[in-house]
DNA sequence: TTGAAAGCGCTAACAA
DNA sequence: TTGTTAGCGCTTTCAA
C-alpha cells in the first residue's frame, strides 16, 4: 500500500492535520514535531497525493499544452522551453499534438478539462474558438503562444510576424529580387507574414501575381511540392520566401533536384531559425523567433493569471531577427529559376 | 462554478449514483433515464473529474514520460508516437526532459509520483536505478524504451543496437575502410553499439586504437568537436561511425569546415534516421530505428502491465535497418582525412 | 432499475 | 501548538 497522510501521522504519533501543516508549511508547529514528521515521511517514502489535494480545491499543478506537431523542430524547441519554465514554476505539462485537426482539438480539450488542468497554453491555430470559450467559462485560464485566436480575450505571446516578414521581404528586395514567390501556411501567424509581404512588395511597386502565393501545410514535403509547382510556372521567380523553415527546406530540396542553384539561381528565405536552417546546405537565411523568451513569457503570464484571474490581458509582441546565411544572394541579371536542360 | 455530478443529478432529477452509472456504463439503468442524464450532461457542459475519480482508487489515466531532450529529433519523433498511442489507449502523457541529469531525474520522479501517474515510460538513461525501484515498490509499472536500465525488472523495447552497429560497421568494412573512428554517447544503448563495433573490427583483424573511440554527449556541437579532435590526430581515419544522427551532423559540419570531402575523403555513418539525415548534404547513411513501432509497443506493454501487474516482463528487440545514402563511399587508396593545405 | 451512504487522501476552519 | 471534523467529487456496495 502506498503511504498516506494517515500512515505518516500514526507513525509519527501526531494527527493528520499536523502532518498536513508541515507538508504545506502552514500554521505553527514546533520544530521538534516538524523534524519528526519530516523524518517519518522520508522513511516511509511518502509523497503527498496531488489528486487528494486537488479535490479540496487546490491546484492540480498541471498545465495543458496544445501544439500542432512536436516533430516540427520549432515546436519541439518551444515545448522544451515551456516545460523547463513550467517546472521552474512548480507545474508539469501535459502535451497534446493536434495536427491542427479540429477533431483532435476537441478531444484533447475535453481530456484536459477532465484532468482539471490549472491552465492551458495554446501553440496551435485553433479552428474552433468556441471550445476555448468554454474553457474560459470553466475558469481555466488560457495563454496563446506563436499563434492568435480571434474573438477570445486571452494573454498572448507572439513574435512580431509582420515585422519578421517585413525584414525578410525587404532583405530580398535589397538584393534586387523582384519576382518573389511566397509559401505560407494557413494559420493566423502566417496571415500577418503574408500581409506584410504583400504590402512591402506593393510599396515597392511590385505586383505579386496570385499564383506566386501558395498556401499549404507546414512540412518539408509540402514545401517541396509547392516549390515544384512554382518552378513549373511560366512566370519564373528568383526568390522564394517560405513562411517556416520546414517549407524552406522542402524548397531547397526541390531546387537541388532540379539543379537550380541556391543561392545563385534562387534565393530562399525561411522563418523560425530551427536547427534545420544550420544543417542544410547552403545554410538557410531565416527569421529567428526568440523561442526561449516567448516560452518563459507565456508560462509566466499563465501562472500570473491563475493567481490573479481578474487581471487585464497582455499581448506581448517580441522582436524577430533576420539571420542572414547562405541561401540568399543578390539577383544576377540572367538568373531565372528554370531547370537546366 | 464547474458543474459536478451533483448538479447533473439534481437537474436530471436522479441520484448521483445513477449519473455515475451512466458515465461509467455500469449497472443497469433504463434507456429513458440514461438519455435524460446524457442530455443534462451535455447541456451543463459537464466533464467528470478525473481527480475525484482517481481518489476512489481508479486510474488517473496519466503516463509519465522521461526523455533526455525533446529537441533531439529522435526523441521528438519518439515522444510524438508515444503520445499518439497513449491517447488512443485513453491515456495522456506528462513529459519531462531530464538532460540525463541525475538531479532532474529525481525531481521529476517525485513530481510524477505525487501526480499519481498510472505508469512510467523511461526513454532516457537512468543514473539512479534505485529511484526507479522505489516507483516499482509503489506499484507504478515502468516500461523502458530505446534504453536499458540495469538491475531492474521491467518491460523493455529497444532496437537491436548490437545488430544496428554490426550493420553499420560491416558496411563500412565492405567499403574497404579500415581506419574507422567511432563517437559514442555514454548511454546503455550506445555501449552495445560500441561493443558490436569493436567485435566486428576485431573479427576482421583490425585493431581500434583507443583514441579512435570518443565518448561524449549527444549533440551536434559535441559531434563537431569530437570530429575536430579526430582530424587533428596523427593517425588518420577514412570513416567515422557516429552513434547518433546529431553527432554525425556535427562530424559533417567539421569535415566541411576543414574541406574534407564527404564521402570522397571521409565516410560518415549515423544512427537513428532522423529528419536531419535527409536534410544534410550529402544525405546521411544511417541506421534506422522503427520509432513508431517501438512507441506503440512500449505503450501497449505498459498498459498491459497496469491491467495485469503480475505478468512476466517482456523484452522486445526490434530490427534496425541500414539506410544507405550519400555520406559513405568506397575507400580511395590515396584518401586520408587531412585538411587540404 | 434506482438510491443512500461510506470512503478515497487531503485541506482548512475551528476547537482545545 | 496540536487535534477534530466536515467536506471536496466521485465510485461502489448494499438496500429498496
Amino acid at each position: 500500500m502506498k503511504p498516506t497522510i494517515y500512515s505518516v501521522a500514526e507513525e509519527a504519533g501526531v494527527s493528520i492535520s499536523t502532518v498536513s501543516k508541515v507538508i504545506n508549511q502552514t500554521g505553527h508547529i514546533s520544530e521538534r514535531t516538524r523534524q519528526k514528521v519530516i523524518e517519518v515521511m522520508a522513511q516511509l517514502n511518502y509523497h503527498p497525493s496531488v489528486v487528494a489535494s486537488a479535490l479540496t480545491g487546490k491546484p492540480t499543478k498541471t498545465i495543458g499544452l496544445l501544439v500542432p506537431d512536436i516533430s516540427n523542430p520549432f515546436f519541439a524547441d518551444l515545448a522544451r522551453s515551456i516545460e523547463d519554465r513550467s517546472h521552474e514554476r512548480g507545474f508539469h505539462v501535459v502535451m497534446c499534438n493536434t495536427d491542427n485537426d479540429a477533431e483532435k482539438e476537441k478531444k484533447y480539450l475535453s481530456l484536459l478539462i477532465r484532468q482539471r488542468i490549472d491552465g492551458l497554453i495554446v501553440a496551435s491555430a485553433f479552428r474552433n474558438a468556441n471550445l476555448l470559450k468554454n474553457m474560459l467559462k470553466q475558469d481555466i485560464p488560457i495563454s496563446v503562444i506563436a499563434s492568435e485566436i480571434p474573438h477570445i480575450s486571452v494573454n498572448t505571446v507572439t513574435v512580431d510576424d509582420y515585422k519578421g516578414s517585413y525584414l525578410a521581404t525587404d532583405y530580398l528586395l535589397s538584393l534586387h529580387h523582384k519576382k518573389i514567390a511566397i509559401i505560407t501556411e494557413n494559420a493566423k501567424s502566417n496571415h500577418a507574414r503574408l500581409d506584410a509581404f504583400r504590402e512591402v512588395m506593393q510599396e515597392n511597386g511590385i505586383i505579386v501575381p496570385p499564383q506566386h502565393v501558395i498556401t499549404t501545410e507546414a512540412s518539408i514535403q509540402k514545401g517541396y511540392e509547392s516549390a515544384k509547382q512554382i518552378f513549373s510556372m511560366k512566370e519564373k521567380v528568383t526568390a522564394i520566401f517560405a513562411c517556416n523553415d520546414l517549407l524552406a527546406i522542402g524548397v531547397m530540396q526541390a531546387a537541388k533536384e532540379l539543379k537550380i542553384d541556391v543561392p545563385q539561381d534562387l534565393s530562399v528565405i525561411g522563418f523560425d531559425n530551427t536547427v534545420l536552417s544550420t544543417t542544410i546546405t547552403p545554410m538557410l537565411t531565416t527569421v529567428a523567433q526568440p523561442t526561449k523568451e516567448m516560452a518563459v513569457n507565456v508560462v509566466d503570464l499563465l501562472v500570473r493569471e491563475m493567481k490573479y484571474p481578474a487581471m487585464h490581458k497582455e499581448h506581448l509582441l517580441l522582436e524577430p531577427k533576420l539571420i542572414v546565411r547562405k541561401s540568399t544572394a543578390p539577383l544576377r541579371r540572367e538568373a531565372t529559376a528554370s531547370t537546366n536542360n
